[in-house]
DNA sequence: GGTATATTTAAGAATATACTTAATTTAGCA
DNA sequence: TGCTAAATTAAGTATATTCTTAAATATACC
């Protein structure tokens, strides 16, 4: 899960966030922060890796878009966490419905 | 958005992978991996700011349950990223369905 | 009180990340 | 061909992250 990684960076969420609005070519991207161009670069690689944009090449320009594969992937690990958590209550909760003291407090160790 | 950079760590996703099957204390997590206390200990820390998770005082234990909060505010990003893009087709799905080239493929520097 | 258990906090070291400037690649046009 | 534009790759550096061991904190039990 690469995908958590590449979105742990703001300037990274960002420029997700950028092309979810539309397509952007490199140059058009790093308008938008006060970094140097191999920053972005770098940033674009780390997303593309994560598949999470695409490149289409228009002449010298990199054209950036949406790649649905990372999204897919990050809202996959949510669901499967979020599966395995429903159904289960945590103690307090159990407790509450009970109207019982959540566990035994004393326990040797 | 803290909640990435929680995330970014394997471990750290790991720690969530286990708590949704249930809550768990922080030596009972620590069995599962390779590393020393501190530094599950650490994690925890991260996990617990991002309101990955939570504590529950339990004598010298502390059991650690998950918190919906933080992954509440991953599904509202990625949602919100969803519903921007939503409606939104690239160029070259819009020329499939326009059966037309992309676009003017020349263009000044 | 004194000792053992569970966990966290502190301090420091190794590694990874994000940036910079300089050099390289690729395309368009006179 | 030579020149300009757009972007990437390369190399180096500053900062952040993750880990370790040692010390501190808190609770239970004798």
């Amino acid at each position: 899960m690469v995908t958590f990684t590449a979105l742990a960076d703001p300037k990274r969420r960002r420029i997700v966030e950028l092309l979810a609005t539309g397509e952007m070519a490199a140059g058009e991207i790093n308008k938008h922060f006060r970094v140097s161009g191999p920053a972005i670069s770098q940033h674009l690689k780390v997303l593309r890796e994560a598949h999470l944009v695409r490149v289409r090449v228009d002449a010298q320009r990199r054209v950036y878009s949406l790649d649905p594969k990372g999204l897919d992937e990050l809202e996959e690990w949510l669901m499967s966490v979020r599966k395995f958590w429903s159904g289960r209550l945590d103690a307090l909760e159990r407790a509450l419905r009970a109207d019982l003291p959540p566990e035994s407090k004393k326990r040797k160790p």
